[in-house]
DNA sequence: GGGACCGGGG
DNA sequence: CCCCGGTCCC
């Protein structure tokens, strides 16, 4: 099984380079798709269906945004944090649409977009750790119930120095915090293990460049895109990697697809 | 000599078709564009100048803005009506960037984007019409120094019943009252007459449609775009014709060129 | 419907 | 740098 994690900057500006990229990727059966940017009346359901997928969306407008394209059906879907945990101490942290899990063949998928954080310090600096914080507790609830979760998706932090291109003043840019990693290592530390590092060691290997001063180009990036899974599937795991291809297109997304094969 | 117009509807948005157009149209001489929308810092100069082409331009931000692109020099440019009248009674006649001219091998060719008008009786349709109405003078003044006079571009006027698909109840639209062809017509009256009528006598031939609707599918369109010319060369003119291709491609401009032959 | 600008977000 | 959503204009 192969599932994929792409942050394509809006579903409607990119649905070619998706389908383009689905179709180069016959074997893809589950792709996760964050920020869709389109609220559910007009996501594009056709260009999937017409190729025999089946789409599960959570979207909301002008920001965030995430959707599971699946070749089978997927069961027992679930879109926010409440819908797993019910009642949650701080309802806006479900305000923004950034989470949606699902099972297929005795998997849990946790499909996210993990809030960027703008600032170091900042109130959205803060958001993103609450959010943090409330996703450790909704895993713990998914974990209770299975062992096989893979979570992947956007995370908006680089978990080590080698996933940043220049790591120097870190400790000022977003994304890059300790106290990030360490809020995301809390989470982590329930069970989950990084499958790209299974396979590969070495730095330099980015799943998202900015667009600005020619960020791809220089490959000047940042890896930010992880599927992070439970001992047995990251036992199960026989490849992940990062398929630079769809950022070489024009117009493309600023972050590019992460596979994993199961 | 070939002279065409054509209403880009942004230069920069338009400039793939303009250069494609240009390629499988190398034997016109002289292309007036409309609507560029483009202050003069940003104009693309280069794509034209790489084909072996001078640009004359006359910009603003967002609206209007006229540029003159000619395989050999132009001579004698001039831009706005008080380049060519001197200090004018209505000077914001000239806010907008509308009208340029420039001589070739003795033809005095006139660029303009008439004023759209907007909504019948508005304040935007009587800048129009005072707009024709200084338009008179300043070809008055050319014609005092040059019996050869070109005047092309897009006019916002369907001068005739057969240059609209459907002229029903043509007063409560605009480029299509009495009072716009009057004034028009005062213009033209000073010795001006439309060539391509000179060679097709039928309806059905439009420049123009509205993106909305189908508009072109279902050619409901409208002649505004026009060669008008004095004795001289209209005696001289052996083909004027629309090219309805470039309305074809994938976002087209709404206008098409209109291409006539001396 | 499709340009352009602006302001917000990354 | 690029996306979105408003607003203006045609």
């Amino acid at each position: 099984m192969k599932i994929a994690t792409w942050n394509v900057n809006s579903v409607r500006t990119r649905i070619n380079h998706i389908c383009d990229w689905l179709t180069t990727n016959p074997d893809v059966d589950v792709l996760c798709l964050q920020e869709t940017k389109v609220i559910d009346n007009d996501f594009p359901h056709a260009p999937f269906s017409d190729r025999g997928y089946q789409t599960y969306i959570y979207g909301q407008k002008s920001y965030n945004g995430v959707a599971m394209i699946s070749r089978s059906p997927l069961e027992n879907v679930q879109m926010g944090f409440a819908s797993v945990l019910g009642k949650i101490a701080e309802p806006s942290l479900d305000d923004q649409k950034r989470l949606i899990t699902a099972q297929l063949a005795g998997i849990q998928i946790v499909n996210m977009y993990v809030p960027n954080g703008s600032e170091v310090g900042g109130e959205k600096y803060e958001y993103k750790l609450r959010w943090l914080r409330l996703l450790k507790l909704y895993l713990q609830a998914l974990l209770a119930q299975s062992p096989n979760v893979l979570i992947c998706g956007d995370f908006n932090v680089a978990i080590a120095d080698i996933d940043i291109y220049d790591p120097k003043n870190r400790e000022t840019k977003v994304m890059a915090t300790d106290i990030e990693r360490d809020t995301l290592a809390e989470v982590l530390n329930l069970g989950f293990q990084d499958v790209f590092r299974k396979f590969e060691p070495e730095g330099g290997h980015f799943s998202w460049w900015d667009y600005r001063a020619g960020g791809f180009a220089r490959n000047r990036g940042w890896r930010i895109d992880y599927h992070f899974l439970t001992a047995p599937l990251y036992e199960r795991a026989t490849a992940c990697v990062i398929d630079k291809e769809p950022r070489k297109m024009p117009q493309p997304s600023d972050h590019t697809p992460v596979i994993v094969t199961l």
